[in-house]
DNA sequence: TTGTTTTGTTCTACTATTCAGAACGAAAAC
DNA sequence: GTTTTCGTTCTGAATAGTAGAACAAAACAA
């Protein structure tokens, strides 16, 4: 473990986790170095572009180097590109925010999103981390996970809400049915505000890869409406997994 | 500078580049580091959590980290979350691309976009970076930048087609016609496939903070189609600066 | 004002950290 | 079956990085 590396990085993090720059002060106590070693630290990270001393120089910002490295990434993933135009499309016919995440480790991450025209919304942000276990997205994930990443997970189900899934005899029946129906919900599972329903998308080896979900507020949201938004979600994930796996 | 620093940023630019998992040997070759230099490096970072061995283990990829890193930043922009539901009310009224760009520097950055459902598209990804000379919005981003901008600008005038702006007084006279008529055009300018139009997004204080842009192939691109797209760009560009300055 | 504290920045001497290169086994290429 | 290439480990050398002191300037207090 190189030691600067592990700094540096931590004051990346730090700085985007702040939503106005930061005083060197600040910024050292929480990354717990030496008001020096962070002032070198911060030097390097300006010269090399990603941060940035703004005002009248007192303050350290992250620039958008990170977001341009980051996004790049993500960008020159196929899967991506092709589902844009469809979660475009099918936000419009929903008018919720519609998410597309895939898992990383225990966690899932929204890979793209529109969020929703209405004036109620619900935070589904570019790069929202979330445990498997309480988002529908995340479920859908976990459902299709190989039994490892399913056992990691049952052993450790942090509680966010009262409806959040912490016994793991419920999360295996929940995989169960999930993996039956061909989809998943999340009520009020990771707050107190969001609802949530998703379907897999498959690569042309059947493997699921990513997970499509409608998101938001939903309070008028029944068996009815889930049924309208798993077909909305089937469709639209269809459409994705064609394009997707005729072009690749 | 922190060498140790720099070499790990460049790693994790150099993986964002690729497209697919590096090998060790070509990200030491890419990098200019020994192997066993860029062995240790790509150790700490994956044990930082910012890359992964795939496959076999022979391979390193960027994790998701520095994506959920960077979009956190730009997440917690105020204004992007107010644009977000603008560009899609737009997307939808133009069938174009629509993008909203910042200028950091000399160069415009993507904040947010939604591309065309049309199938003809050209890369409107998320975080791209270009000369402000060169792109729509940038050209717009400069024409209300500090003079010291415009002159810096106007030093070093990369050529990328026949039709981009190379000579120092065409700039000036570009950025006077901009002014006056409130939004930019740039046709083939940075590649001969892409046309885009935009119009500056406004702080309370009157200061340009942002460019509002439709972008494609858009053969069809007359003055007709222009001044339509203009009225559209104004007129959303006017809802983002209504609900932003209302909201902060 | 004057005195006091806090802050950003520079400097230096120490030493722990990091590095290049050699060396290895395994895998791949031929 | 031989050779080359690759990922990985190791080690001694030295360089790069650190903490802490020191300072000037700014912020704050009285």
């Amino acid at each position: 473990m190189i030691k600067s590396v592990d700094k540096a990085l931590r004051l990346l993090e730090i700085l985007s986790q702040s939503d106005r720059p930061m005083r060197l002060r600040d910024i050292a106590e929480a990354s717990e170095l030496t008001r020096s070693n962070a002032f070198r630290m911060l030097q390097t990270l300006r010269d090399l572009g990603y941060v940035a001393q703004v005002g009248d120089g007192s303050h350290y910002d992250l620039t958008l180097k990170i977001f341009e490295i980051g996004a790049r990434k993500v960008a020159s993933n196929a899967l991506v590109s092709v589902a844009h135009p469809v979660l475009q499309r099918l936000s419009e016919r929903v008018s919720e925010n519609v998410m597309l995440s895939v898992r990383e480790g225990l966690t899932s991450v929204v890979l793209d999103r529109i969020e929703s025209r209405a004036f109620v919304r619900t935070f589904a942000y570019l790069g929202a981390r979330a445990p498997l276990h309480a988002v529908s997205g995340g479920k859908v994930l976990l459902a299709w996970a190989p039994d490892e990443v399913i056992r990691a997970m049952a052993a450790d189900l942090p509680r966010f809400t009262e409806a959040t899934i912490t016994d793991p005899d419920r999360l295996a029946q929940e995989v169960e049915t999930i993996r039956a129906q061909g989809y998943a919900t999340a009520i009020h599972e990771i707050n107190d505000a969001a609802r949530g329903v998703a379907v897999p998308i498959r690569s042309l080896h059947g493997d699921v890869v990513a997970a499509l979900s409608i998101s938001g507020p939903m309070e008028d949201m029944d068996a009815a409406l889930i049924a309208r938004f798993v077909a909305e979600l089937q469709d639209h994930a269809a459409r994705i997994e064609r394009t997707w796996t005729g072009a690749a």
